[in-house]
DNA sequence: CAGTGTGAAGTTGTTCACAGCA
DNA sequence: TGCTGTGAACAACTTCACACTG
């Protein structure tokens, strides 16, 4: 039974990435607010709490496709449902991370990714020192006795936290693993499958960005 | 032997944020290529590493006030010089951490900040088991003694590494400290005066645009 | 003619303006 | 009046088009 319309029913629903990246905010000032025993809130109280335009949190919101009143504003606890809902709390997300090193390990520790959809599930390295131990309940295992993990396995997300030397090869294992996305923490530029997600978080970036502040300032005064 | 023309000489050249993240990427490759012998760079190639926009490259390029020659490209160690001063490795930029887990751990003992125009100094935290140890040469100290530190500090940026219910506090002391710059990786929204810079890398946001992603390509199938 | 450099067009995201509502 | 919701104006960044150069 399909259908044969030229307009689909569902629409793909393009959220920008800015709404995206913000949706997580959003999330822990409702959870106070929750906790703080309201049961409304507003476009504009959000938008102090977080700097940001009221406007903008209302167009941001309507992505949720939540309905506010006016007047009064959201129901809290529809907005978090619908905002978890939204950042896939309820389906599950396992994750492979490569590399356990300081960065791993605080990935891995992480409060928030417990709660936020995603699990790590198991660690790899090439360091024989810390093959076999835990962290956070997370076992390290040694990547070389992984190279080849047969058949299709049902993790999604491959986490890179390795030196910048390692981290192609590591992509290229991960692609071989059937991996549909790859949030990358080394500083290159990783090549891979059209396919494959690539998500890049270079720290550096926002160092960068500091200093450049800092320039500034230098400047004017 | 002051000018009074209403233009200034050197213009505030106010980089635009996306061009400066791009930065260290480009500093990145760069070094690559000089490592390999290479002494001109075109920008098309520059792109293809990274991949972005050839054009995108050179209008990025413009900023350093390096100038190319047409049909062969940039000279690669002048640019690498040019985007050092840029990104500030010449000027000293020192840093106080607060939060030594393993986030902070991993920030301190981060390749590549230690060429990078910035050092962390010091180090504080609350935990009693974590006070005077060492972290690559980092020292924690106990944060409690250091409640008010007097004076004007050199210190310019402050990065917070905290639990999400201390880093407002932590914000707050940073600020009575005298320092410019925050760098905060907790997760919530701080209120800090107008005149401090404030940078947030809220690393769950990249995991938002991930899961997102994941979603779509469900949707898609 | 392959690459730089730049003004113009296009795209994406943000902010404004205002209609509708309780 | 205060807030939602949305179409229009605006701003920022990216990509295109092309003139220029060795």
């Amino acid at each position: 039974m399909e259908t044969t319309l030229s307009i689909p029913l569902k629409k793909p629903q393009a959220v920008p990435e800015p709404t995206v990246r913000r949706m997580p905010s959003y999330l822990n000032v409702l959870r106070d607010i929750l906790k703080q025993g309201e049961l409304y809130v507003s476009a504009p109280t959000i938008a102090r709490l977080l700097h940001v335009d009221p406007t903008q949190v209302v167009k941001d919101m309507s992505y949720t496709g939540i309905t506010g009143k006016p007047r009064v504003g959201y129901v809290v606890e529809e907005l978090i449902l619908a905002l978890e809902e939204f950042l896939g709390y309820n389906r599950k997300h396992e994750a492979f991370i490569v590399g356990a090193g300081y960065l791993g390990s605080a990935l891995i520790q992480y409060q928030g990714f417990r709660e936020a959809g995603m699990k790590i599930v198991a660690a790899f390295d090439i360091d024989k020192k810390k093959i076999g131990t835990e962290i956070s309940g997370v076992t390290v295992f040694d990547l070389e006795k992984f190279r080849d993990l047969a058949g299709r396995l049902h993790i999604q997300i491959g986490i890179i936290t390795t030196p910048p030397t390692m981290a192609q090869s590591v992509a290229d294992l991960m692609v071989g693993w059937g991996i549909k996305a790859i949030w990358n923490f080394a500083p290159v530029a990783l090549k891979v499958p059209e396919h494959i997600i690539l998500q890049d978080t270079h720290i550096y970036a926002n160092l960068a960005v500091i200093i450049n502040k800092l320039g500034q300032l230098r400047n004017e005064k």
